[in-house]
DNA sequence: GATGAATGAGTCTTCATTCAT
DNA sequence: CATGAATGAAGACTCATTCAT
């Protein structure tokens, strides 16, 4: 389905489409969304959708995927240049902080998406390879001595949830800016793994 | 509705339906499960749920209700008697790691919740109780110099975060020994915290 | 979902689905009539069909079978008195053909469920029942010196086809009188096996 | 629509059309058979379908018609040299089995057709076509004194009933020779007419 | 108190057909 | 001639909810 080749106009849909469920999902959630009322808000007939995706799942899998994807390679970039194992873990958390904040949406997507049977799957996989390369810096510090001995996926871990929860309560709920939150996640991170910054 | 006077077998009936339903939704998601089928697996007709609740949504939402409650029930007899706010916070968080290892359907029910519109309000109070008794604790913390200063609610969402986050990987999905999970998001969020443990 | 216990009324309404179901499938095919259609018929909601039926699919075969166990039914009793065989088997094709013109509706089913991968199982172990109690005569005619010797089999499928392609053309689009037809597949199917009547 | 002038490539592509149409249509029937289907597999943009046939419906009918011709030819050509009239029957009789025996999903769109509101009238006259060819032979063989007296029209149906009947179910179904299949139908229906063979 | 039955809006999905390019 | 794209009516089926008995 996916592997269709498209024209321009029709890569043009195509994104519409996912843009325009993003929106919804996040709003109401997967199920009270329908498939008619996606295609209603792009002025759509009901049959495009069927054109461009191969089912409600397939597109909120798709969409997922992406987001995970995005998020991954923002990370990638800004760490690539941090020598010191501790100051990319801090860098990365910022900067998942900072990417969560910028959306908002995808963020939700997320967290529904573990709840449900059908996109847990797809879900643990996506988290499993974002925590495995803080799990790495983690397994490096801990190597050179930077930070005391420790299971680096446990820590990892922990990173995460940190990270979603005060983006979801103070970013996403009361709106604090997403810098200071940032800063507090990191802090807590920094202390949670036995480290100092310099 | 939930105030009605109930026979004995009322509050027997109650409890079924209550019981049946955290199973099911747990299982396969609340859009997935249907009343018929709660109602099927206790071998009662529709009608009955429609005794006891007056919609499937009210009854998710006492589900979450009670279970909040039975939470904090339990926090508050592992706390009370400690005098360090250090301690205390110890403790509230390794009770609250090993309440959600005991009770994993909760736990999956509390993640839904959240993505669910007409439940994350109902959630968000409930988990605001439950911080806010933790904020408590650090709020003592700080002001008797046992931690450096912080604001209080950061710190206990992102104890929170990290509770919710091990348990959820280690405990639920790769079946770690409940208490040694407590043991790491413990020591995570001493050195969060920046406090230290004698 | 057909052994679900059911009140008269039930068993009513089950009845009613049932009958009007057969006429509109006999009257514009199986996919042309949706099973919103015969609903408004008896003038019933959408969701009594599949309180009754499980689907359209089921509620099919549920006529097709009940229809072969009646014909079959009365053949028995027609045919159950009589000694010589091929006496027996001109009454059963007799007794054929007159069900066949009291049930033009039943009969064109018959002839669609042939077509249908999804009903051609069910319709040819019906049909090999009826034409298995044929071949026993014919087996007995050819044993007692009755008939020339052949496949049995081979003349129970020909007896078949003589009495449902008389039956369809000249009772069914012609409407000539139904015991002469039978007449008629009765002579030819007589000579068809090498026999006389007395 | 069919009687537009089309080139050599055209010519092509509307037969490869109609090949595949007939084979899945066959294969699963009809209804179940999508436009889309028969494109994708002839590997063609769902355009050129409506270049070549104005609609679905019109197509099944065009293909319905070329094979009524070309059984009908062919029995012309099998018969013309054959002067006794019962002679002449057992042949196209033998003829048609073996049509049928090569064509096999031609013999399944004949079947269907006749359950469709929509096809039946073609059907019905082109059975009419074949069926009459049958009944002149009869007519004659009557008036002749060869066979005894009945209604030519009555004799050439059950003849068409026997030789379908048998087809199916011994040839398509069970796979036995169609030459020996052809033998019992020509003896079956020899007798059914008072015949006999020299 | 409880049940079988009914309701009908709403869901996802399919498909014949049309049309701009 | 051909294709990718679009349309939208129609279809099968689900389900929370209600109600007569």
């Amino acid at each position: 389905m996916s592997d269709r080749k498209l024209t321009a106009r029709g890569r043009l849909r195509r994104t519409q489409l996912m843009d325009e469920a993003t929106r919804l999902f996040a709003e109401r959630g997967y199920h009270p969304t329908s498939v008619a009322e996606i295609c209603a808000r792009i002025e759509a007939g009901k049959g495009v959708f069927y054109w461009y995706f191969s089912s409600k799942e397939e597109l909120f899998i798709e969409i997922l995927r992406d987001a995970q994807r995005d998020l991954r390679r923002r990370q990638h970039a800004d760490i690539s240049e941090i020598s010191d194992p501790v100051e990319r873990i801090a860098a990365g958390v910022r900067t998942s902080v900072m990417w969560s904040a910028e959306h908002r949406e995808l963020f939700r997507l997320f967290e529904f998406a573990q709840t449900d049977e059908r996109f847990a799957g797809a879900m643990r996989s996506g988290r499993k390879v974002l925590v495995s390369d803080t799990a790495a810096h983690l397994a490096e510090a801990i190597e050179t001595g930077r930070i005391p001995d420790a299971r680096p996926e446990h820590l990892a871990h922990a990173i995460f949830g940190v990270s979603s929860q005060l983006t979801m309560e103070f970013i996403h709920h009361r709106s604090e800016p997403a810098d200071q939150v940032a800063d507090v996640v990191v802090a807590f991170c920094i202390g949670g793994i036995g480290a100092t910054l310099p």
